[in-house]
DNA sequence: ACCTGAACACCGTTCAAGT
DNA sequence: ACCTGAACACCGTTCAAGT
């Protein structure tokens, strides 16, 4: 009971004092349950009990706030393991990003909307030249593959739509007759067994189909020098 | 002289009777100009001379309005030439789709924002899906491909960040001191002769290397089964 | 000196009043 | 019946007034 008290004290008053964190914190959050869309500085103010203005002796701007925003949940990708090879690392370091973009969906989209590189996404892309660079890769081969790789190295599917979940409905006959093959591929997925769970498509196969895919042709150049 | 009084005429007076068209075109030519950021209902107005209002009689919402202005910029995609193989076909398709997003830049996050494919983006996908089966591809590697070219099959470039076209500053020590794989990087692309027109990366040579890797990872793929 | 309410210049969209 | 101005509910941010 004391406890509770305690609590909702913390919680209605502006007893724990504004920080960065506290703010960065609420946003995060703010941004996991809602969307990018449902995220304003006077959002975040209310849900902190603080007036919208308070805000701005923390953080210069919004498009700031932003950057620390990805600064913070880049930060919680996985370090790169010791002991394996070159390959096995990005792996595991890119399916560990695919897993924190699907703890914050709305990343991807404010990371892309960036200008300039935070200081996590860069150490991370240090990081990971190096990983290649460790694994033979000349330097030119590395640049490449970091272009060829792109946004996939920090976790993006790169898909033009986002997965939804839900077992596409059979398409109405006017709509089969304009997208003939699209309607094959579609009725072919439904059909399948095997590897798909559920309706729809294995997001994590095809995710890792891909990397593998470039993981693959990549070693291959560097085996061809 | 008549000429200019009947353009002045046209552009001061609604007399051109708002359309669709007319709305769809300004707004493109808007958000070409300044990104998506400048693109609003009353900016578009203002534009064609109209009240805000006006607008609304032609299209529901800003949100079905960026869904035409999607599908009246991939309508500009050259269609698929005949007589090529395969990989020629897509290959060029997608280099089209790309010099489609080089014209208008603000596509691609917009395109990534909307959660439905629109019509002429499913008809694009599903004349690829047909050039993949006519191609030889069986209907499941055909259903990973898709996956795995992902956005690229529109000309998305799928870099983390935009090409800046200026050169690459060299790094103050501190910097290159905590990031030193990046640096040594960013130092070889800055002395490299050859590909590399002017400062930077040649964008365009990154997006057929990276386009390529998966085409020919495709094939290898077709080819092994 | 610090904090903050009101205000500014926007936004998409609703709605009722005017023709 | 049609058109549209004012209004509503937001937004990020400035700034001056209050303590």
């Amino acid at each position: 009971m004391v406890d509770i008290a305690t609590q909702l004290d913390a919680a209605t008053q502006p007893r724990t004092p504004l920080s960065k964190e506290r703010i960065l914190a609420a946003a995060v959050a703010l941004a996991d349950e809602g969307g990018v869309d449902a995220l304003s500085m006077r959002k975040i103010a209310h849900a902190l009990g603080v007036v919208p203005m308070a805000l701005y002796k923390h953080v210069s701007n919004k498009s700031e706030l932003l950057d620390e925003m990805v600064d913070a949940i880049v930060g919680e990708i996985d370090p790169p393991a010791d002991g394996a090879d070159w390959k096995t690392t990005i792996r595991r370091r890119v399916l560990s990003a695919r897993r924190m973009l699907l703890r914050h969906p709305w990343a991807s989209l404010v990371i892309e909307s960036r200008s300039d590189p935070t200081p996590a996404v860069m150490a991370y892309m240090d990081s990971m030249i190096g990983i290649f660079r460790a694994g033979g890769f000349t330097i030119d081969l590395t640049h490449h593959a970091l272009h060829a790789m792109g946004s996939r190295l920090l976790g993006f599917s790169q898909e033009l739509f986002e997965a939804t979940d839900q077992e596409p409905a059979a398409p109405p006959p006017e709509v089969a007759e304009r997208f003939p093959h699209l309607t094959e591929l579609v009725s072919a997925i439904s059909h399948e067994g095997g590897s798909v769970v559920g309706p729809g498509c294995d997001d994590q196969f095809e995710f890792e189909f891909a990397l593998d895919l470039l993981l693959d042709g990549l070693e291959r150049l560097r085996d061809a020098a």
